[in-house]
DNA sequence: TAGGCCATCTGGTCCT
DNA sequence: AGGACCAGATGGCCTA
């Protein structure tokens, strides 16, 4: 793909997803854009910790002893002559750690769900495939549910449609499936389909956001 | 080398 | 007051 090709998918996608914005907004999954912990539309999840047996491996309440940031040689922590930690008092720079560890744990708390995400979104784990970035996680999982609604809905009215006693004798009708029968099954027919292609019609994203798929049709 | 992605720190705001 | 959430800043790693 050229860069003039990128960009023009890149447009046409964005339009896509302004328009499924606009049309399946936040409201419509009762997601609201509250601020603050128990804003309206906050989505009622139990604390992550609850469902983790004990804590991470970062899990430590210092700020700047994290595996994570000796792993990267992280040169965070500030906890060192010159640091912005260093003027302040004994109790502040505490509580300063203190709230980083647990940004830094809810960070971890938030990159796990995405995980786990990623673990149900299809062509999102194949061997070959480097993981989503967060973003295209988001995008594929908003569309690909948007996608198995509209799935959903195509097989009522088909199941509705039979149950009148008539039998179909061409394809489901096009005002029926707004996406044709591709809507359920895409790429059953194609095999020349690859990853990036897959993800990019599944979300309406621009395909660099998946160039990370790189396996071979 | 530029750009994308990420982890972390930080200060502010809101809620309980 | 303490915790959760958020956004901006910063710097490291990786890839084209």
């Amino acid at each position: 793909m050229n860069v003039s090709d990128e960009n023009l998918l890149k447009s046409i996608s964005n339009d896509a997803l302004l328009d499924l914005t606009q049309r399946y907004g936040q409201s419509a999954f009762g997601f609201g854009a509250g601020h603050g912990a128990g804003a309206p539309g906050r989505f009622p999840l139990t604390p992550a910790t609850d469902f983790l047996s004990g804590q991470t491996a970062n899990d430590d309440e210092d700020g700047f002893d994290s595996l994570e940031s000796r792993k990267r040689g992280s040169s965070f922590g500030d906890d060192k002559p010159g640091g912005p930690l260093a003027k302040k008092s004994k109790e502040q720079r505490s509580l300063r750690l203190s709230i980083n560890a647990r940004e830094r744990r809810r960070m971890h708390d938030l990159n796990d769900a995405l995980d786990g995400l990623r673990s149900v979104i299809p062509y999102a784990h194949s061997p070959s495939v480097r993981k989503l970035s967060k973003i295209a996680t988001l995008l594929l999982a908003k569309n690909y549910i948007l996608m198995q609604a509209q799935a959903l809905e195509e097989m009522r009215r088909l199941v509705a449609y039979l149950n009148q006693g008539q039998t179909i004798t061409s394809p489901i009708p096009t005002a029926l499936a707004p996406f044709g029968q591709a809507a359920v099954y895409p790429f059953s027919g194609s095999a020349l389909a690859t990853c990036a292609e897959k993800c990019t019609t599944y979300s309406g994203t621009p395909a660099s956001l998946f160039k990370h798929c790189n396996d071979k049709p």
